[in-house]
DNA sequence: GGATAATAGTTCGCCAGCGAATGTTTCGTC
DNA sequence: GACGAAACATTCGCTGGCGAACTATTATCC
C-alpha cells in the first residue's frame, strides 16, 4: 500500500524529467507546456487565471508568476474581462497556439515510453483503476 | 494512454498536499520526513548524501539542502568519514527518530485515504502494474 | 442606497530545488 | 612518486511555487 505511492511518485518524477529534457529541445518549459495545453483543450481558447490555477492544482500566486512568465514570452495575453472587471482572460496567442503544437510531438514520445512497459489491455486496467482512486478523492473532498 | 500520466500526477499531487497537512501536525515537512524515512530504512541508521540524492531523486546540491535543514532542528547530524575523507555519514539522532515515529502515523493514515478506493486485490494488481512500469524505466535507463 | 461581505487577481517575502562552478580528497597511470 | 582524472560534497545564483497581505470590483443585506 505504502508501494503504491512510492511507486507512483517516482513514476511520475521520472516522467517529469523525460519530458523536461525532450520539451527543451523545442525551447519550451514544462509548465509553460502544461499550461498552453490546458487553454489549448478548451473551446474558446482562453480561460480566467483561477480556472487553470484549480485545473492545474496551483495557488492564485503561482498562477499569476506562470501568466507573466507566458505572457512574457509573448505565448500568451491578458484580456481584462468587460462585464465583470474583476477578471481576467487568459488568451492563447498565434505563437503560443505553433509552440503547443511543435511540443506536442515530443511530448507523446517521451509520455509513452513510461507505458510502453505495458500490454493495451494492462493500459486500461491500470487507467481504469486510476480513475476511480481520483473519483473517489473528488467526491471525499466535496463535503469540506 | 495520456490520461495515465495526468491522472498519476494529479494523485501523487494529491497526496502530496493531505500528507503535508497531516505532517504539520507533527510539525514536520514532507521532505523532512521523506529524508529520515530513508535513513531510518537502512540498518546502519545512516547513508552519504549521494546515496539519499539518488534514492530521493534529487540533484546533490538540493540534498545538500535538506541535510542542512535537518541538521539544524537537530534531527540527524554529519559525520566526516575517517576511511575516506570526502565522504560524509548523515546520521539519525535519537530526537529524529522520535519524530519519525511520530510522524509514521499521521502519515499512514493519509496515504491510506487514496488507496481506499480500491479493493485489495485491486490494490495487488494496481501495485504489480507499477512495479513493472518502474523496472522497464530503470533497465532501459541503464545503457545511457 | 450605503455599509459590509465576498470574489478575482496581484504583490511581497520566503523556501526548496536545480545547474554550474569550486574546493578537497582519492584513484589511476606512467 | 607525481600528476592528471574522477568522485564527493558544498557554495552560489537563480527560478517556480506557496501563503499572507493587499487592491479593485461586484454582490448582499439592513
Amino acid at each position: 500500500m505504502e508501494a503504491i505511492i512510492t511507486r507512483m511518485q517516482f513514476l511520475v518524477k521520472h516522467v517529469r524529467l523525460a519530458k523536461e529534457t525532450a520539451l527543451a529541445e523545442v525551447g519550451i518549459q514544462d509548465f509553460e507546456f502544461e499550461t498552453l495545453h490546458r487553454l489549448v483543450s478548451r473551446d474558446s481558447r482562453q480561460a480566467t487565471p483561477s480556472e487553470l490555477a484549480s485545473e492545474l492544482m496551483l495557488s492564485p500566486a503561482g498562477m499569476t508568476g506562470r501568466i507573466d512568465t507566458l505572457e512574457k514570452a509573448g505565448l500568451v495575453r491578458r484580456i481584462r474581462s468587460e462585464e465583470d472587471r474583476r477578471r481576467v482572460d487568459v488568451a492563447l496567442t498565434p505563437k503560443g497556439h505553433d509552440l503547443w503544437q511543435a511540443a506536442m510531438a515530443v511530448r507523446a514520445t517521451a509520455e509513452a515510453e513510461m507505458v510502453a512497459a505495458l500490454e493495451p489491455g494492462e493500459q486500461e486496467t491500470l487507467d481504469g483503476l486510476l480513475k476511480r482512486m481520483l473519483v473517489s478523492l473528488e467526491t471525499a473532498r466535496r463535503p469540506s
